[in-house]
This record gives structure tokens, C-alpha cells and sequence, in this order.
DNA sequence: ATTACTGCAAAAGATTTGCACTAGG
DNA sequence: CCTAGTGCAAATCTTTTGCAGTAAT
């Protein structure tokens, strides 16, 4: 079985990237969360089991795994940082006003609504970022 | 009739907030422009005509904006700064990958989307961010 | 052996903060 | 009059850049 690790690393080899040992825990990490991490969050994670690590490798890996499409930045969600996003999939990102969780919701919908603006826009799209913001379950029972 | 502008002020004096000089203008600005403006796009408009406008009241101004809801930060658009959309119903914003050109599309098909998301995540939804990149007319025309 | 990658330090860019002065109500 | 708003400078935070040393292929 292809793994989500294998693929991103592969990615990056296909690419004529070379696989250092930090690039391999910055995609394991990606492969294994349900996050959606900034640079930071991924810095952080990954630092006390590699501490050589720096922020700016990070970022580095980051930039190029975005730019091969093998993950999506969804842009701050409100707060400071730029959000990464292991889904490349059409869907939508729901985040939480309140706890800032972030959660992927797919929809039949999307690719309906990709045509009717491509119709109505005469652009060619490419790329898709939905976003809506709420209040999560837990946040809602913890308000009333 | 009822302005944009007058819309902005009203919204900004109910709230208690005094009506300066430097907010009108950029309560007039936004009410004007179709354009996605910065904060850096607004104080570059503005400053000509207003020399003593400082970046920072800008802004504040926009912050202030933004909380009562008045207008909407669309995040950054693949680019640095934070964008500000004056449209406060939902739709979608498109933008050229090219040119960095945003236009703003209508669809009856949001809501659908947002109840079904709503349906389907348990979160209670109160903000709706749509961004398509592509490519615009103009820039399909030149990069064939 | 090459050449790309890493990591440090410093820079750049957007936004926020502290504070004295000014002016809207 | 009194408080909120302004504008300056400096701080902060994220992200990028320059460069010498290091390691992947």
C-alpha cells in the first residue's frame, strides 16, 4: 500500500529533490496529522526529536511540497500564519471561531459551483480555497 | 437614497465611534473603489489628498470596519497583504494568478453549500470565504 | 565530486503597540 | 471638557534572503 508518507516523498523525488533526513520527518509528520500546522506548528512538533532542525528548513519544505501540489496552503485562518492543508482534494475547511479547530468537510457541491464561475467568469480555475467560519459543537454546548 | 458611504459612517457612529476626517476618507474610498484594497492601497490613495494620514490610522480604521462587520478580510490573495472586500453578502472571489485581478461572482449556490456544511459538520456558520484562482480572459488571451 | 540542502543571522514586509498630542462630541 | 483618535517611532511576528559549511546522489 502507498502510503500518504511514501507519496509525498516520492513527490519530492520525482522532482529531482534529494531526501534529507529532515524533509523525510517534515512529511512524516504532515502524512500522520489531522492539523492543518503553520511552519511554526511543524517546527515546533518536530524539534525535540531533531533538534538540528531549523524554522527556515521548514519553511523551505513547505514551500516546495506547495508548489508540487502535494499540499495546499489555505491562508491564515484568521489568526497570523499561512495553514497548510495534506488534502489536496476539492472540499471545504471549517474553522472554529472560537477553539480555532480546523476541519475538512467534502461536498458534492464544489465542482458545481467551479463551473457556474468558470461560466459566469470567463476565468479558466485552477485552484479552489473555501472557507467558512462558525462555532464548532463543543464551542456552541460551552456558550449556552 | 441611502450611499455605501453613508452606510459606513452611520455604521461607525452608531457604534460610538466619532467621525474623523481621515475615517471619511476612507469610508469615501471604499465606498468608491472596486478594487480589493490593502491597508497599503488605501493609505497610497488617500495619502495625496490627505497628507497627515498615517498607516496606522488606516489600519485601525479597517479593523474597526471589520468588527462591526461593515466589511469583510478576504485574506491574503497568494500575495502578502491582507485584502478587504467591501461586498458583505456571500459570493465568491475570483483572482487572475496573472495579474492578481479580483472580481467578486454572485451564486444562488452558496447557500445550498453552506447548509449542507452546516448539516453535515454540526458547526453553527456565520462567515463564508470563497476564493478561485485562475486565469482571467485578459491573461488566457496573452499566454496563448 | 558535484551540487543541492541546511541552518545561522540578518533582512524584509505587514501589522501592532506605547505614548504624547490633538480634536470630535 | 473629556475621552477617543491620530500619528510617530519602535516592537513584533511571519517569512525571505545571503552565505558558508555539510551531505545527498
Amino acid at each position: 500500500m502507498m502510503t500518504d508518507l511514501d507519496h509525498f516523498l516520492s513527490t519530492l523525488k520525482q522532482s529531482g529533490m534529494r531526501i534529507t533526513p529532515q524533509r523525510r520527518a517534515i512529511c512524516r509528520y504532515l502524512s500522520q496529522t489531522e492539523a492543518h500546522p503553520t511552519a511554526a506548528m511543524v517546527y515546533n512538533e518536530l524539534k525535540p526529536e531533531m533538534p538540528s532542525l531549523s524554522l527556515m528548513t521548514v519553511y523551505n519544505t513547505l514551500n516546495t511540497l506547495e508548489e508540487l501540489g502535494a499540499i495546499h496552503a489555505i491562508g491564515q485562518a484568521g489568526d497570523e500564519a499561512v495553514h497548510y492543508d495534506t488534502d489536496t482534494e476539492p472540499h471545504v475547511n471549517v474553522i472554529c471561531t472560537a477553539c480555532r479547530k480546523i476541519i475538512d468537510v467534502p461536498s458534492k457541491k464544489i465542482d458545481a459551483l467551479k463551473r457556474e464561475i468558470e461560466t459566469k467568469s470567463g476565468y479558466r480555475l485552477h485552484n479552489t480555497r473555501i472557507l467558512f467560519e462558525g462555532l464548532c459543537p463543543d464551542c456552541q454546548k460551552k456558550s449556552s
